[in-house]
DNA sequence: TCTTAATTACTAAGTTTTTCGTTTCCGAGC
DNA sequence: GCTCGGAAACGAAAAACTTAGTAATTAAGA
């Protein structure tokens, strides 16, 4: 419940671990940007992981294999429900409205998207 | 089109603009954080007006009054686009399903919903 | 055991964002 | 016109975020 603070490049990271499960230093620079020097990255997920969100088991070697120990959907509560709140003026609908205008989704996508929004009641 | 950057301060006050229409420097702070000094917000807009985000009028006397000059669509492109991408892995279906879990939605809003999910083709 | 190559740990510089003190401006009332 | 008070403009300090250089560590192989 605590609010969930990530940095933008904070996030550049998470999103790759949730993405592969887990990621070495130079995994996660390939995916987030090859530029950056390989220290950068390993001082960053080092910062992640004394926060909390973050953390390690030995691989081969010495080298350490990240993990991330929040799931995405901690992530989305606090940032969907701010941009919900800044710039949908709270409404779902809206937001929806974005959703479905910005991305080209297919009759699938629509329909199931339908369906989750049939019961107000649990579903899942 | 270009990539429409706004920074979480600059985001809080947009979000004001957006709701009130305009207001002043001393409104803005009251909505934002009562305890910025008054140079701080004052500042912030001016730079956001520099950007071409806001524009002002006079109002009584020679205080300005400030507007959004761009929409919260506009910003909503390319913020949502980042958060479905980074955080949702680019699945609206994903992300669609968190918002209905987080807010408490009436039968009428979600009737609305479904609605925008009928067809495919422009709606509006 | 010693050397090497690769990785982590540490520290700090560089950059951007946020904040605010000071100065300048301007209208209102004397 | 002169002074007062509130607001805007300016400049820059403070804080937060990002990046990377250097040192320490470690596993592997000679």
């Amino acid at each position: 419940m605590t609010n969930l603070h990530l940095t933008q490049r904070e996030l550049d990271i998470m999103s790759v671990l949730w993405e592969l499960g887990e990621a070495t230093v130079n995994e996660l620079r390939d995916k987030v940007d090859k530029n950056l020097a390989y220290t950068s990255v390993s001082t960053m997920v080092r910062t992640l992981e004394m926060k909390g969100y973050v953390s390690h088991r030995r691989g081969e070697g010495k080298t350490h294999i990240y993990f991330a120990t929040i799931d995405s959907e901690k992530a989305g509560e606090s940032v969907l429900g701010r941009v919900l709140d800044k710039i949908y003026g709270g409404s779902p609908i809206k937001l929806l409205a974005h959703l479905v205008d910005q991305n080209r989704l297919s009759e699938k996508e629509l329909a199931r998207m339908r369906d989750l929004l049939k019961r107000p009641t649990k579903r899942r």
